[in-house]
DNA sequence: CCACGCTTGATTTTT
DNA sequence: TCAAGCGTGG
């Protein structure tokens, strides 16, 4: 590794010194305590931030960058600062802003790590055998083009389908592997043609001039070890280098760090082991456990204290995370009070935890127990698979509790969005043949697999795109006649809409409503009488007020490409349901979180496929779960959980047992039996009262068990009066506050026969009122009783985006 | 080309 | 249970 050109970094630096000195005392330093303070004076040399969770480390990091900034150490554009999500960068991007009052001009280089690559292979496609304006395909395009390439081989796409290989050869990439350096014991991947396949599939993308997301990464890899003066100009470029969430980096983007880092090793990494909840993608928490070899003489420093959780919080999380093994280990603490302790409570089923949840929910909001009210916002409910939302989701909407589901297919994921960029591709780029297969037939135009077989062969056998070769098509009738106009039109619509584009004659808004228009694509959905018409007609018009922030369509796709996330919505305040893995970053005044059984929580399939490793990314999980809440945090479990359709009886998570008994309190939970049962099986769950439970091995192998099995347990007498037990609150007082939202004019004016759309269920037929509820008959999603104010009458919902 | 019924299999998800 | 994806019949 060459040090030549480290003298006028160092020129840069050795002045500087003095002035980082008397910066001691700037005010951006104001608040920090002395580990942070460290972390951020620390500049040269190699740093590893082991940052706890809610220990003030993006507080930390951007403070790093202004002091870089405001000692004059380093210039805007000097520090390259990387990030796994859009969401952190726009945050750290905000913060520095904010700390140094909006006086620098942006930091060019501040990004994810994909973003940064873009910039970097554009710079140098050709160095990568690509032109400059690649193209960067979505997972359906990638999935469409390995389907062809699978499709060649013969391979039977049951046993072995090719979303199995898309995974494979992502999982290759993520270990910055090329077909040629796949590792021999891979070989039998994917029916011993997976490496095979994947040099097809790369070769084809070069022919289409596109990139996955893998090979941005893999890319730039490529071109920094190849040619060594494009890597020494960017190591002399970026002379201070910043790493958010380093526990959560792979094989490639480690290689990547360590390839732009090299000379200098001014390299600061942010992270915390202990939540690493990637591995499952690649991640490698190798990563951060390594950087002291990787990086000699590196000083670490450790942010322990925690400026969210109450001690009790705390004390439980650190409990958990405890039982893991090879952690660089951090002793979390904090100057604040106990509060209240993690609350522990069992259910009979899923579905009385989700009703006690949503009772518990309620109560919070007017405050309970002695407690001020907490807002909805302000809860959260945190689940282990997605799956578990559909209990809460069914309770809240009868119960009228207004909820928000985090997470779920990002805006620019959504078929109707990636159709709509995909004419949107056309316009500006009237060669992309994988925008244009993906939407001759969509809407329908009679072009079937025949007619686009035709296109392909006429488009490959005169080397010229698909948009030319359906062209060729036309002008030899290729094909017959309904689908010959409509494909004729479609390729003058195209040719019209790219003229426009360069012609500039209108505003990219207007075209991109034009070209919607009359590519019948708005018209489409406007037909299309399924519930989720009214929402994708509603995502569309939101795609075009987006385009709306850009210069132009090209600008537009250009960054779409990798800004995945969708906003938050309206100001309504709702309960946020969201998983583990969402949930990391995030923090809430009051937890909950349900499922904590054996086989859910951990994950029966993380520890079958991954044994130890995966359970102790499990554990972190839970440690990232717990940790997310600020001042209540209630964990729950039930003892039976219908799990595809069939009832299946848990024992409580072993996590649980690792729960300092200190830190929690046990509940009692409503109903069955005198309501015992769940504070003794509880107890001994939690060893307080030896390891085998009679009360708890009744509950989990009792014919009142195998019983409850049965379908109609729901008839028993036993089971009415759990439920009417339950439905009385157990620590709450019922309350009034529910009724005050409720529109009363909303509610008399739906009656029997009343036709009404749901946001969620589709259309339907009311069948009943009762109250402030309605039964409804839904067309799609059968009976369902819902609060009137969830539905609307329908047709209202049929206004028409443009 | 489409609508329907059947089989199958089922975490976590960003870019 | 339930949704996606496939194959068949119109």
């Amino acid at each position: 590794m060459s040090d030549s050109y480290e003298d006028d970094a160092f020129e840069a630096a050795v002045p500087l010194s003095r002035r980082a000195m008397q910066a001691a005392s700037a005010p951006y330093m104001d608040g920090l305590n002395p580990a942070q303070r460290e972390a951020v004076e620390a500049l040269e040399g190699p740093v590893l931030m082991l940052a706890g969770a809610g220990t003030g480390k993006t507080k930390a990091l951007t403070t790093r960058i202004v002091h870089l900034l405001a000692t004059g150490t380093a210039r805007p554009n000097e520090i390259l600062a990387v990030t796994f999500t859009n969401k952190a960068a726009r945050e750290m991007k905000n913060r520095v802003g904010r700390l140094m009052g909006e006086a620098v001009e942006g930091m060019p280089w501040l990004g994810t790590f994909h973003a940064i690559c873009v910039k970097l292979l554009r710079r140098h496609a050709e160095l990568a055998g690509l032109k400059t304006n690649f193209t960067i395909l979505d997972t359906d395009d990638q999935l469409r083009l390995l389907k062809q390439l699978v499709a060649a081989h013969n391979i039977d796409d049951k046993r072995w389908p090719a979303r199995m290989l898309a995974g494979i050869i992502d999982g290759w990439k993520n270990k910055a592997w090329t077909p040629e350096t796949v590792p021999t014991a891979e070989h039998g991947a994917y029916d011993h043609k997976g490496v095979e396949i994947y040099a097809e599939y790369q070769a084809r993308l070069k022919t289409l001039n596109a990139v996955d997301f893998g090979d941005l990464l893999l890319h730039v890899i490529g071109i920094f070890q190849t040619h060594e003066d494009v890597l020494e100009q960017y190591r002399r470029w970026f002379r201070y280098i910043l790493v958010d969430e380093y526990q959560d980096t792979n094989v490639a983007q480690y290689l990547w760090l360590r390839l732009l880092a090299g000379g200098h090793k001014n390299i600061c990494c942010v992270g915390d082991d202990d939540q690493s909840i990637y591995g499952w993608r690649g991640a490698e928490v190798g990563n951060i456990l390594r950087f002291e070899e990787d990086f000699p003489g590196a000083v670490v420093v450790r942010l322990e204290q925690n400026y969210r959780s109450t001690g009790h919080i705390l004390g439980a999380a650190s409990g958990v995370i405890a039982a893991n093994k090879g952690r660089l280990g951090k002793t979390l603490f904090t100057d604040g009070e106990d509060g209240e302790k993690v609350r522990l409570i069992g259910h009979w089923d899923g579905e009385e935890e989700a009703r006690w949840i949503g009772d518990e929910i309620e109560a919070m909001q007017v405050g309970t127990r002695g407690l001020d009210p907490i807002s909805l916002d302000q809860m959260a409910i945190l689940v282990r698979a997605s799956h578990q939302m559909r209990a809460f989701e069914d309770r809240f909407l009868t119960i009228g509790l207004p909820y928000r589901v985090i997470g779920g297919p990002r805006f620019y994921e959504r078929m109707e969005i990636r159709d709509a960029m995909a004419y949107f591709r056309l316009a500006v780029s009237p060669d992309d043949d994988l925008a244009f297969e993906r939407i001759v037939n969509t809407p329908k135009r009679g072009l079937g697999d025949k007619a686009v077989q035709k296109i392909q062969i006429a488009a490959r056998s005169n080397g010229v795109s698909l948009h030319e070769g359906a062209r060729l098509v036309v002008a030899m009738k290729g094909i017959g006649g309904k689908g010959l106009a409509a494909l004729r039109e479609l390729i003058e619509g195209i040719d019209r809409w790219s003229a426009q584009v360069r012609s500039e004659a209108d505003t990219h808004v207007e075209l991109a409503e034009m070209i919607l228009d009359e590519s019948g694509y708005t018209g489409h959905w406007q037909n299309d009488k399924t519930p989720e018409a009214p929402g994708r007609l509603e995502n569309l018009k939101e795609l075009v007020k987006a385009l709306e922030g850009f210069e132009n369509l090209q600008g537009f796709l250009e960054h779409v490409s990798l800004i995945m996330d969708n906003e938050a919505d309206g100001a309504e305040e709702k309960v946020s349901i969201m998983t583990l893995h969402a949930a990391k970053g995030l923090e809430f005044p009051a937890v909950f979180l349900p499922g904590w059984e054996d086989g859910l929580f951990p994950s029966q399939r993380s520890m079958d496929e991954s044994g130890l490793k995966g359970l102790e990314e499990e554990r972190r999980l839970a440690y990232v779960g717990i940790t997310r809440a600020e001042r209540l945090c209630t964990i729950s479990f039930a003892a039976n959980r219908r799990v595809y359709g069939q009832w299946q009886s848990a024992l409580p998570s072993r996590f649980i047992d690792e729960l300092p008994e200190d830190h929690v309190e046990v509940l009692t939970p409503p109903g069955l039996y005198g309501g015992g049962y769940g504070a003794a099986g509880m107890a001994s769950s939690m060893g307080m009262a030896g390891a085998a439970s009679p009360v708890l091995n009744a509950m989990a192998g009792s014919d009142l068990h195998a019983k409850a099995a049965e379908a109609n347990v729901y008839n028993s007498p036993g089971w009415r009066r759990l439920q009417s037990r339950s439905a009385e609150r157990p620590m709450s007082q019922p309350k009034e506050s529910r009724n005050m939202v409720i529109d009363l004019d909303a509610v008399s004016s739906f009656g029997e026969g009343d036709r009404v759309f749901h946001q969620k269920f589709g259309y339907g037929e009311v069948m009943g009122v009762e109250g402030d509820k309605l039964d409804i008959e839904f067309d799609k999603a059968g009976s369902k009783k819902v609060v009137a104010r969830f539905v609307i009458a329908a047709g209202s919902e049929g206004d028409v985006p443009f």
